[in-house]
DNA sequence: CTGCTGACGGTAT
DNA sequence: AATACCGCCAGCA
């Protein structure tokens, strides 16, 4: 299924299609796996541009700030529905924040090759 | 083509 | 620890 969007979008969505569960990632972080680092901004209005697209199957909630805050943006209650997203796959938090040391993704060789592969495939 | 609009991140106070 | 500042850039009307 390709998700909504072209062109930069489409390859920061296949990037967090690759976000294990019980994983999170940075904005940035995923700016960095599709290919425009220091893009994180760019990153954070790729996900509300989801919200166009309700279908999208994007785990978007996986995707959070790299200090473990979740971001506020978006419609009101959202940053709520994030927290119970990843608390129902187990996600740990201290206070407002993720424990990143426990549940920060790094992909390995084998995501990484995964995830040039979808890049690929995904236009 | 121009302008507007946004889920950020690192550094300096 | 909490703010404040700047640099970031792709879509769409």
């Amino acid at each position: 299924m390709t998700p909504v969007g072209r062109g930069f979008r489409v390859r920061v969505y296949t990037v967090v299609r690759a976000i294990p569960e019980g994983r999170v990632a940075g904005y940035g972080d995923v700016a960095a796996l599709a290919g425009a680092a220091g893009a994180a901004r760019q990153v954070g209005y790729a996900m509300a541009a989801l919200r166009d697209d309700p279908a999208a199957p994007v785990p978007w909630h996986r995707v959070i700030r790299s200090t473990g805050a979740i971001a506020w943006g978006g419609e009101p209650g959202r940053p709520l529905l994030q927290r119970a997203l990843l608390e129902a796959e187990g996600v740990a938090f201290a206070g407002d924040r993720v424990d990143m040391a426990r549940h920060r993704w790094r992909p390995d060789r084998q995501d990484l090759e995964a995830l040039l592969d979808a890049l690929e495939a995904a236009p």
